[in-house]
DNA sequence: TAAAAAATTTAGATTTACCTAAATTTATTT
DNA sequence: AAATAAATTTAGGTAAATCTAAATTTTTTA
């Protein structure tokens, strides 16, 4: 079976969205598709039929098996994609994404295989995601503390160390969470405090032992 | 300016039948696009507003300056997507048709040209069409004869040596015209006669001095 | 818990790119 | 040159993916 790129964009939004647990409101999926509810709504009938999610009116999204399969498939293709333009194209891994939203759709499926091969088989993408396999498994990275990653290296908050309610109320004030990107600019060694960027927000410094307690997710 | 894929389609086939200085006839486009003479009315309409192209009810339409220069880039992003698939990925010459329809309708102007110098700037794509620069020149490949190339290489009849109605008569009849695409499967020693082979068509046997008088394009 | 607010859905349009069938224009034959 | 055939266009529709405005359902709040 073959989806249209709109249709495709939905599998992934939903597939973005309903990480944590509950289902995906019409609401939060207009607004990650820049459409309007009504939109949404529609759509949301037609991919129904098509067993890729589960919906009922009123009460938001949930992806089958199925959905979750073609979600993955598009998330590979993004991301290897994003990988070439980079490692080949010489691109810098801010300018990627947009590129990769258009070539995730490209249908072949030996393409991307071959691509995968080309590519030597990258587990992360650029922006230090993890890259599906062919058969859409998606690799656990190893996980290791903000403490000791290299400079300017774009990484993505994927666990916190010592849950205690002192350290959450820390990352509630520096606004850094699961799912976070950022990357650290600079180690001070007066005291190994680090100046951290996070998308759309000025940069700031955190202090060793709270970067000690945020993982990110490395690998090789 | 950017232009739907179905538009683009339409531009690059015009852009390929027009080459014999005739109008493009409205039937001529259905049949090359795969579609119906009523729906190809409706697009000539759209992309006349859009002058594109030169059209008038009835006679036949014609690219404008602006109609040509789009249908090079395409044909420039099908081309060097064709090259990059059977030079990187290992494809077969014969299998990347298709992929490249969908790749030489990705946008980015800048994605094309960094893939064009990674590629090494490469003059002709796998089946031996010269490949536009980035400024939409086409490069106009050395022509030599049939019988001196390689075997196994697609090759595109560009011209005739000897114009006399004796040959034309020849060629009428072994259905060779400019713009066919053929290989040379084999060289018989005993009267160097070559063994052809063209797209869609059991192989046949030319002579030798037939061969000499067939240009192919060549280069590299 | 009833009223107000927010979220969601339905109804009815719009645009793009198609289609079929009928009408019109151009080309070809007798 | 009139008649026939072929090519092309027009008229009227369809499906996909949107939209706005109005109606409905759910959630929140006073």
């Amino acid at each position: 079976m073959k989806y249209s790129s709109s249709k495709e964009n939905y599998i992934k939004a939903i597939f973005h969205l309903q990480r944590s647990s509950e289902n995906v409101s019409t609401n939060a999926l207009a607004n990650a598709l820049q459409t309007k509810p009504a939109s949404v709504t529609d759509m949301l009938k037609k991919l129904k039929e098509q067993k890729i999610l589960q919906y009922e009116r009123y009460k938001g999204v949930r992806l089958t098996a199925e959905g979750k399969k073609i979600a993955l498939l598009i998330i590979r293709k993004h991301r290897l994609w994003e990988y070439f333009l980079v490692e080949k194209l010489q691109f810098g891994w801010e300018e990627v994404h947009e590129i990769a939203e258009e070539l995730e759709h490209i249908s072949s499926k030996k393409l991307i295989d071959r691509l995968d091969d080309f590519l030597g088989n990258p587990r992360k993408d650029p922006h230090g995601d993890p890259i599906p396999d062919a058969n859409g498994k998606m690799p656990v990275l190893q996980q290791i503390s903000l403490d000791a990653i290299e400079l300017n290296k774009p990484m993505e908050i994927t666990g916190i160390g010592n849950q205690t309610p002192e350290l959450m109320e820390l990352l509630q004030r520096t606004n850094i969470k699961i799912g976070s990107k950022l990357e650290v600019k600079k180690k001070f060694s007066f005291d190994n405090s680090l100046e951290i960027k996070m998308r759309n927000a000025a940069p700031f410094i955190i202090s060793q032992f709270l970067a000690k307690n945020l993982l990110v997710n490395d690998e090789e």
